[in-house]
DNA sequence: GGGCAATATATGCCTAGGCAGGTATAATCC
DNA sequence: GGATTATACCTGCCTAGGCATATATTGCCC
Protein backbone atom coordinates (compact mmCIF):
# COMPACT_ATOMS: atom_id res chain seq x y z
CA UNK A 1 0.00 0.00 0.00
CA UNK A 2 2.92 2.84 0.49
CA UNK A 3 4.13 2.85 -2.54
CA UNK A 4 6.48 4.89 -4.21
CA UNK A 5 4.19 5.35 -7.45
CA UNK A 6 4.60 8.19 -10.38
CA UNK A 7 1.73 9.91 -11.45
CA UNK A 8 1.57 9.41 -15.63
CA UNK A 9 1.94 13.11 -16.45
CA UNK A 10 4.24 14.16 -13.59
CA UNK A 11 7.66 13.13 -11.50
CA UNK A 12 5.42 13.24 -8.27
CA UNK A 13 5.62 11.04 -5.68
CA UNK A 14 2.25 10.21 -4.47
CA UNK A 15 2.79 8.23 -0.61
CA UNK A 16 -1.27 8.85 -0.59
CA UNK A 17 -4.20 8.36 -2.88
CA UNK A 18 -7.95 8.95 -2.77
CA UNK A 19 -9.18 5.14 -3.45
CA UNK A 20 -7.24 4.02 -0.49
CA UNK A 21 -6.99 6.73 1.88
CA UNK A 22 -8.25 6.29 5.25
CA UNK A 23 -7.76 9.83 7.41
CA UNK A 24 -6.08 7.92 10.62
CA UNK A 25 -2.59 7.03 8.52
CA UNK A 26 -2.01 10.18 7.71
CA UNK A 27 1.11 12.47 8.11
CA UNK A 28 -0.97 15.58 8.09
CA UNK A 29 -3.52 13.40 10.91
CA UNK A 30 -0.68 12.74 12.96
CA UNK A 31 1.05 16.06 13.11
CA UNK A 32 -2.57 18.01 13.47
CA UNK A 33 -3.14 15.48 16.12
CA UNK A 34 0.43 16.19 18.16
CA UNK A 35 -0.17 19.98 17.70
CA UNK A 36 -3.58 19.77 19.07
CA UNK A 37 -2.37 17.77 22.29
CA UNK A 38 0.84 20.00 22.42
CA UNK A 39 -1.43 23.86 22.12
CA UNK A 40 -3.52 21.86 24.93
CA UNK A 41 -0.42 21.26 27.01
CA UNK A 42 0.86 24.65 27.02
CA UNK A 43 -2.36 26.59 27.42
CA UNK A 44 -2.28 24.33 30.72
CA UNK A 45 1.01 24.77 31.84
CA UNK A 46 0.32 28.45 30.81
CA UNK A 47 -2.07 28.71 33.71
CA UNK A 48 -0.30 30.23 36.53
CA UNK A 49 1.33 32.69 34.18
CA UNK A 50 -2.06 34.16 33.31
CA UNK A 51 -1.59 33.51 29.47
CA UNK A 52 -3.76 31.72 27.16
CA UNK A 53 -2.14 29.81 23.89
CA UNK A 54 -2.86 32.48 21.95
CA UNK A 55 -0.88 35.11 23.81
CA UNK A 56 2.46 33.81 24.79
CA UNK A 57 3.50 33.82 21.00
CA UNK A 58 3.32 37.97 21.15
CA UNK A 59 4.62 38.33 24.30
CA UNK A 60 7.87 36.78 23.44
CA UNK A 61 8.42 38.59 20.71
CA UNK A 62 7.71 41.38 22.71
CA UNK A 63 10.16 41.04 24.73
CA UNK A 64 13.13 40.23 22.39
CA UNK A 65 12.31 43.13 20.26
CA UNK A 66 11.73 45.35 22.39
CA UNK A 67 9.28 48.24 20.72
CA UNK A 68 7.33 47.37 18.22
CA UNK A 69 3.98 48.13 15.81
CA UNK A 70 0.91 46.32 16.03
CA UNK A 71 1.57 45.44 11.87
CA UNK A 72 5.00 44.46 12.76
CA UNK A 73 3.68 42.11 15.48
CA UNK A 74 1.32 40.30 13.63
CA UNK A 75 4.00 40.08 10.90
CA UNK A 76 6.08 38.13 12.98
CA UNK A 77 3.21 35.96 14.41
CA UNK A 78 1.68 35.04 10.79
CA UNK A 79 -1.85 36.93 11.58
CA UNK A 80 -4.27 38.89 11.07
CA UNK A 81 -4.03 42.55 12.01
CA UNK A 82 -7.22 42.84 13.52
CA UNK A 83 -6.97 39.81 15.24
CA UNK A 84 -4.14 41.34 17.08
CA UNK A 85 -5.70 44.63 18.11
CA UNK A 86 -8.39 42.20 19.80
CA UNK A 87 -5.57 40.02 20.95
CA UNK A 88 -3.74 42.98 22.07
CA UNK A 89 -6.87 44.57 23.93
CA UNK A 90 -6.99 41.01 25.98
CA UNK A 91 -3.56 41.73 26.99
CA UNK A 92 -3.62 45.48 27.55
CA UNK A 93 -6.64 44.72 30.23
CA UNK A 94 -4.72 42.14 31.72
CA UNK A 95 -1.97 44.69 32.24
CA UNK A 96 0.76 43.41 30.57
CA UNK A 97 1.17 45.54 27.32
CA UNK A 98 1.12 49.17 26.68
CA UNK A 99 0.24 51.03 23.36
CA UNK A 100 1.49 54.33 23.11
CA UNK A 101 0.45 56.49 20.02
CA UNK A 102 3.65 57.57 18.12
CA UNK A 103 4.22 61.30 18.06
CA UNK A 104 6.39 60.87 14.85
CA UNK A 105 3.70 59.24 12.94
CA UNK A 106 0.17 59.66 14.66
CA UNK A 107 -0.65 56.33 12.73
CA UNK A 108 1.49 53.77 14.61
CA UNK A 109 1.01 52.52 18.16
CA UNK A 110 4.28 51.58 20.05
CA UNK A 111 3.94 48.86 21.77
CA UNK A 112 5.76 48.06 24.81
CA UNK A 113 5.89 45.42 27.90
CA UNK A 114 4.93 46.44 30.95
CA UNK A 115 6.85 45.03 34.14
CA UNK A 116 4.15 41.89 34.98
CA UNK A 117 4.74 41.66 30.94
CA UNK A 118 8.02 41.53 31.10
CA UNK A 119 7.80 38.92 34.47
CA UNK A 120 5.24 36.68 32.48
CA UNK A 121 7.69 36.29 29.13
CA UNK A 122 10.46 35.33 31.16
CA UNK A 123 8.37 32.52 32.53
CA UNK A 124 7.46 31.00 28.75
CA UNK A 125 10.47 29.49 27.57
CA UNK A 126 10.60 26.78 30.53
CA UNK A 127 7.07 25.92 29.76
CA UNK A 128 7.87 25.62 25.76
CA UNK A 129 11.35 23.14 26.86
CA UNK A 130 9.18 21.21 29.30
CA UNK A 131 6.52 20.64 26.81
CA UNK A 132 8.31 19.64 24.21
CA UNK A 133 10.76 17.82 25.90
CA UNK A 134 8.38 15.58 26.79
CA UNK A 135 7.19 14.93 23.57
CA UNK A 136 10.55 13.78 22.61
CA UNK A 137 10.82 11.75 25.46
CA UNK A 138 12.73 8.61 24.24
CA UNK A 139 13.99 10.25 21.10
CA UNK A 140 18.37 9.97 20.54
CA UNK A 141 20.01 13.49 19.59
CA UNK A 142 20.25 11.90 15.73
CA UNK A 143 16.66 11.11 15.59
CA UNK A 144 15.81 14.29 16.62
CA UNK A 145 18.28 15.96 13.96
CA UNK A 146 16.59 13.61 11.37
CA UNK A 147 12.67 14.66 12.73
CA UNK A 148 14.30 18.24 12.28
CA UNK A 149 15.24 17.99 8.94
CA UNK A 150 12.36 16.20 8.10
CA UNK A 151 10.14 19.30 9.20
CA UNK A 152 12.30 21.74 7.52
CA UNK A 153 11.86 20.49 4.32
CA UNK A 154 8.22 19.35 5.02
CA UNK A 155 7.62 23.37 5.97
CA UNK A 156 10.06 24.55 2.60
CA UNK A 157 7.09 22.03 0.47
CA UNK A 158 4.21 23.50 2.56
CA UNK A 159 5.46 27.37 1.17
CA UNK A 160 5.72 26.86 -2.27
CA UNK A 161 2.41 26.85 -4.00
CA UNK A 162 -0.09 23.70 -4.12
CA UNK A 163 -0.37 22.20 -7.49
CA UNK A 164 -3.56 23.45 -7.90
CA UNK A 165 -4.91 21.73 -10.86
CA UNK A 166 -7.33 20.48 -8.71
CA UNK A 167 -10.04 17.70 -10.05
CA UNK A 168 -12.02 18.98 -6.87
CA UNK A 169 -15.16 16.71 -7.86
CA UNK A 170 -15.05 12.58 -7.61
CA UNK A 171 -14.39 11.43 -10.66
CA UNK A 172 -15.79 7.80 -9.89
CA UNK A 173 -18.98 9.71 -9.42
CA UNK A 174 -21.36 10.54 -12.36
CA UNK A 175 -21.14 14.27 -12.69
CA UNK A 176 -25.19 14.30 -13.48
CA UNK A 177 -25.66 12.84 -10.07
CA UNK A 178 -24.28 16.18 -8.86
CA UNK A 179 -26.96 18.35 -6.90
CA UNK A 180 -26.49 22.18 -8.07
CA UNK A 181 -25.52 23.57 -4.66
CA UNK A 182 -22.39 21.29 -4.19
CA UNK A 183 -20.74 22.69 -7.05
CA UNK A 184 -22.00 26.34 -7.81
CA UNK A 185 -23.74 27.80 -5.01
CA UNK A 186 -20.50 28.46 -2.44
CA UNK A 187 -22.29 31.43 0.10
CA UNK A 188 -25.88 32.47 -0.83
CA UNK B 1 24.05 23.44 21.75
CA UNK B 2 21.85 20.06 21.22
CA UNK B 3 22.79 17.98 23.54
CA UNK B 4 21.96 15.15 25.17
CA UNK B 5 21.31 15.69 28.87
CA UNK B 6 20.19 14.21 32.03
CA UNK B 7 18.49 16.22 34.80
CA UNK B 8 20.11 15.26 38.16
CA UNK B 9 17.10 14.17 39.57
CA UNK B 10 15.14 12.11 36.94
CA UNK B 11 16.10 10.67 33.86
CA UNK B 12 14.93 12.73 31.28
CA UNK B 13 16.45 13.50 27.27
CA UNK B 14 16.22 17.63 27.30
CA UNK B 15 16.76 18.85 23.88
CA UNK B 16 15.52 21.97 24.84
CA UNK B 17 16.58 24.58 27.74
CA UNK B 18 15.07 27.87 28.82
CA UNK B 19 18.25 29.28 28.86
CA UNK B 20 19.18 28.82 25.35
CA UNK B 21 15.65 28.73 23.63
CA UNK B 22 15.16 29.89 20.44
CA UNK B 23 11.20 29.64 19.70
CA UNK B 24 12.67 29.83 16.14
CA UNK B 25 13.99 26.08 16.34
CA UNK B 26 11.92 24.35 17.98
CA UNK B 27 10.45 20.78 16.53
CA UNK B 28 7.10 22.46 17.96
CA UNK B 29 7.53 25.71 16.03
CA UNK B 30 8.12 23.81 13.20
CA UNK B 31 5.02 21.55 13.20
CA UNK B 32 2.81 24.46 14.28
CA UNK B 33 3.58 25.92 10.82
CA UNK B 34 3.50 22.95 9.14
CA UNK B 35 -0.12 22.32 10.44
CA UNK B 36 -1.30 25.76 9.93
CA UNK B 37 -0.06 26.46 6.54
CA UNK B 38 -1.96 22.75 5.30
CA UNK B 39 -4.78 23.77 7.05
CA UNK B 40 -5.25 26.93 4.66
CA UNK B 41 -4.20 24.68 1.65
CA UNK B 42 -7.23 22.17 2.70
CA UNK B 43 -9.54 25.22 3.19
CA UNK B 44 -8.84 26.99 -0.17
CA UNK B 45 -8.88 23.14 -1.73
CA UNK B 46 -12.28 22.68 -0.28
CA UNK B 47 -13.66 25.79 -1.58
CA UNK B 48 -15.54 23.89 -4.80
CA UNK B 49 -16.83 21.83 -2.52
CA UNK B 50 -18.18 24.21 -0.78
CA UNK B 51 -16.66 23.28 3.07
CA UNK B 52 -14.47 24.69 5.36
CA UNK B 53 -11.54 23.21 6.83
CA UNK B 54 -13.70 22.20 10.53
CA UNK B 55 -16.38 20.85 7.96
CA UNK B 56 -15.17 18.22 6.18
CA UNK B 57 -13.65 15.84 8.96
CA UNK B 58 -17.29 15.11 10.55
CA UNK B 59 -18.40 14.56 6.94
CA UNK B 60 -15.68 12.19 6.17
CA UNK B 61 -16.31 10.16 9.35
CA UNK B 62 -20.69 10.65 8.76
CA UNK B 63 -19.62 9.11 5.18
CA UNK B 64 -17.95 6.10 6.38
CA UNK B 65 -19.83 5.33 9.78
CA UNK B 66 -23.38 5.94 8.50
CA UNK B 67 -25.41 6.57 10.94
CA UNK B 68 -24.17 8.64 14.31
CA UNK B 69 -25.32 10.57 17.16
CA UNK B 70 -23.86 14.17 17.90
CA UNK B 71 -22.12 12.77 21.11
CA UNK B 72 -19.91 10.00 18.95
CA UNK B 73 -19.30 12.27 16.41
CA UNK B 74 -18.21 15.08 18.51
CA UNK B 75 -15.92 11.93 20.36
CA UNK B 76 -14.38 11.03 16.87
CA UNK B 77 -13.51 14.68 16.20
CA UNK B 78 -11.54 15.04 19.64
CA UNK B 79 -14.32 18.05 19.44
CA UNK B 80 -16.66 19.50 22.28
CA UNK B 81 -20.08 18.78 22.30
CA UNK B 82 -21.47 22.29 22.10
CA UNK B 83 -19.65 23.28 19.17
CA UNK B 84 -19.98 20.12 17.55
CA UNK B 85 -24.01 21.48 17.96
CA UNK B 86 -23.28 24.43 15.97
CA UNK B 87 -21.18 22.88 13.41
CA UNK B 88 -23.99 20.37 12.69
CA UNK B 89 -25.77 24.08 12.46
CA UNK B 90 -24.03 24.78 9.60
CA UNK B 91 -23.75 21.92 7.92
CA UNK B 92 -27.06 21.32 7.81
CA UNK B 93 -28.09 24.83 6.96
CA UNK B 94 -25.58 24.21 3.93
CA UNK B 95 -27.72 21.38 3.18
CA UNK B 96 -25.32 18.55 3.82
CA UNK B 97 -26.80 16.58 6.87
CA UNK B 98 -29.68 15.84 8.60
CA UNK B 99 -30.69 15.52 12.01
CA UNK B 100 -33.74 13.06 12.86
CA UNK B 101 -34.76 13.13 16.64
CA UNK B 102 -34.67 9.22 17.35
CA UNK B 103 -37.78 7.32 18.12
CA UNK B 104 -36.37 4.75 20.57
CA UNK B 105 -34.79 7.61 22.88
CA UNK B 106 -36.07 10.96 22.23
CA UNK B 107 -32.79 12.81 23.85
CA UNK B 108 -30.35 11.22 20.92
CA UNK B 109 -30.34 12.51 17.79
CA UNK B 110 -29.62 10.44 14.74
CA UNK B 111 -27.39 12.41 11.76
CA UNK B 112 -27.12 11.21 7.97
CA UNK B 113 -25.81 12.65 5.46
CA UNK B 114 -27.68 14.35 2.75
CA UNK B 115 -27.43 13.48 -1.21
CA UNK B 116 -25.47 16.34 -1.84
CA UNK B 117 -23.62 15.94 1.67
CA UNK B 118 -22.22 12.17 0.31
CA UNK B 119 -21.39 13.97 -2.86
CA UNK B 120 -18.71 16.83 -1.18
CA UNK B 121 -17.95 13.76 1.13
CA UNK B 122 -16.46 11.83 -1.98
CA UNK B 123 -14.35 14.95 -2.72
CA UNK B 124 -12.64 14.71 -0.04
CA UNK B 125 -9.98 12.54 0.23
CA UNK B 126 -8.95 13.56 -3.48
CA UNK B 127 -7.75 17.02 -1.76
CA UNK B 128 -6.61 15.21 1.46
CA UNK B 129 -3.97 13.36 -0.54
CA UNK B 130 -3.01 15.95 -2.84
CA UNK B 131 -2.13 18.38 0.09
CA UNK B 132 -0.15 15.47 1.61
CA UNK B 133 1.53 14.30 -0.72
CA UNK B 134 2.83 17.86 -2.10
CA UNK B 135 4.27 18.12 1.55
CA UNK B 136 6.19 15.28 1.70
CA UNK B 137 7.93 16.01 -2.18
CA UNK B 138 11.01 15.03 -2.14
CA UNK B 139 10.81 12.43 0.21
CA UNK B 140 11.79 8.53 -0.26
CA UNK B 141 8.73 5.80 1.21
CA UNK B 142 11.73 5.20 3.54
CA UNK B 143 11.91 8.49 4.76
CA UNK B 144 8.25 8.76 5.20
CA UNK B 145 8.11 5.50 6.91
CA UNK B 146 10.73 6.75 9.55
CA UNK B 147 8.91 10.31 9.80
CA UNK B 148 5.24 8.37 10.63
CA UNK B 149 7.30 6.05 12.85
CA UNK B 150 8.44 9.55 14.76
CA UNK B 151 4.72 11.33 14.73
CA UNK B 152 3.61 8.02 16.43
CA UNK B 153 5.77 7.65 19.43
CA UNK B 154 5.40 11.81 19.32
CA UNK B 155 1.93 11.15 19.70
CA UNK B 156 2.01 8.35 21.82
CA UNK B 157 4.18 10.59 24.68
CA UNK B 158 1.89 13.77 24.29
CA UNK B 159 -1.35 11.50 25.15
CA UNK B 160 0.51 10.81 28.09
CA UNK B 161 -0.05 13.35 30.93
CA UNK B 162 3.25 15.76 31.05
CA UNK B 163 5.23 16.10 34.24
CA UNK B 164 3.76 18.68 35.84
CA UNK B 165 6.18 19.49 38.25
CA UNK B 166 5.74 22.97 36.86
CA UNK B 167 8.38 25.29 38.00
CA UNK B 168 6.27 27.59 36.16
CA UNK B 169 7.87 30.87 37.41
CA UNK B 170 11.17 32.27 36.37
CA UNK B 171 13.85 31.29 38.88
CA UNK B 172 16.47 33.69 37.71
CA UNK B 173 13.89 36.97 38.94
CA UNK B 174 13.44 37.31 42.32
CA UNK B 175 10.65 36.21 43.26
CA UNK B 176 9.90 39.78 45.00
CA UNK B 177 9.63 40.83 41.60
CA UNK B 178 6.50 39.66 40.94
CA UNK B 179 3.58 41.81 40.49
CA UNK B 180 0.32 40.38 42.66
CA UNK B 181 -1.44 40.19 39.50
CA UNK B 182 0.71 37.99 37.45
CA UNK B 183 1.13 34.89 39.87
CA UNK B 184 -2.07 34.81 41.63
CA UNK B 185 -5.07 36.65 39.50
CA UNK B 186 -5.99 34.19 37.00
CA UNK B 187 -9.71 35.38 35.74
CA UNK B 188 -11.62 38.36 37.87
C1' DG C 1 -44.76 5.08 40.81
C1' DG C 2 -42.22 9.06 42.67
C1' DG C 3 -37.94 10.98 43.42
C1' DC C 4 -33.15 11.04 41.78
C1' DA C 5 -29.09 10.37 39.18
C1' DA C 6 -27.30 9.81 34.53
C1' DT C 7 -27.36 10.90 29.70
C1' DA C 8 -28.09 13.67 25.18
C1' DT C 9 -28.49 17.74 23.25
C1' DA C 10 -28.65 22.68 23.16
C1' DT C 11 -27.40 27.46 24.71
C1' DG C 12 -24.73 31.38 26.69
C1' DC C 13 -20.32 33.44 27.43
C1' DC C 14 -15.52 33.58 26.54
C1' DT C 15 -11.21 33.62 23.48
C1' DA C 16 -9.76 33.36 18.86
C1' DG C 17 -8.70 34.23 13.79
C1' DG C 18 -9.93 35.55 8.74
C1' DC C 19 -11.89 39.00 5.73
C1' DA C 20 -13.97 43.35 4.29
C1' DG C 21 -14.59 47.90 5.09
C1' DG C 22 -13.90 52.37 7.71
C1' DT C 23 -11.12 56.23 9.64
C1' DA C 24 -7.19 58.92 10.51
C1' DT C 25 -2.67 60.22 9.11
C1' DA C 26 1.29 60.41 6.03
C1' DA C 27 3.45 60.52 1.45
C1' DT C 28 3.21 61.59 -3.35
C1' DC C 29 1.83 63.50 -7.62
C1' DC C 30 0.55 67.29 -10.49
C1' DG D 1 -0.48 73.29 -1.96
C1' DG D 2 -4.64 70.55 -2.90
C1' DA D 3 -6.16 66.05 -4.46
C1' DT D 4 -5.03 61.32 -4.68
C1' DT D 5 -2.88 57.30 -3.04
C1' DA D 6 -0.84 54.49 0.48
C1' DT D 7 -0.33 53.14 5.18
C1' DA D 8 -1.61 51.92 10.14
C1' DC D 9 -4.88 50.80 12.98
C1' DC D 10 -9.54 49.70 14.31
C1' DT D 11 -14.32 47.69 13.90
C1' DG D 12 -18.05 44.71 12.29
C1' DC D 13 -19.39 40.14 10.65
C1' DC D 14 -18.39 35.38 10.09
C1' DT D 15 -16.72 30.62 11.55
C1' DA D 16 -14.80 28.19 15.27
C1' DG D 17 -13.85 25.72 19.81
C1' DG D 18 -13.75 25.31 25.19
C1' DC D 19 -16.35 25.55 29.40
C1' DA D 20 -20.30 25.87 32.30
C1' DT D 21 -24.98 25.48 32.48
C1' DA D 22 -29.89 24.62 31.13
C1' DT D 23 -33.48 21.41 29.40
C1' DA D 24 -35.47 17.18 28.20
C1' DT D 25 -35.54 12.33 28.57
C1' DT D 26 -34.30 7.85 30.31
C1' DG D 27 -33.08 4.42 33.78
C1' DC D 28 -32.81 3.15 38.50
C1' DC D 29 -33.64 2.65 43.35
C1' DC D 30 -36.73 2.24 46.98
Amino acid sequence: MPETLTSPDRQVVTHYQPSNYTSHSGVGYLMHRIVALLARDIEHQMDPLGLTNAQWKPLVKLHLGQKMTVAELARECDMDCGAMTRLLDRLESKGLCQRTRSSEDRRVVNLELTDAGRVAALGIPDVLCRVQNHCLQGFSTEEWQTLKGYLQRMLANAQTDAPAEAVALPLALPLTALPADAATESTP
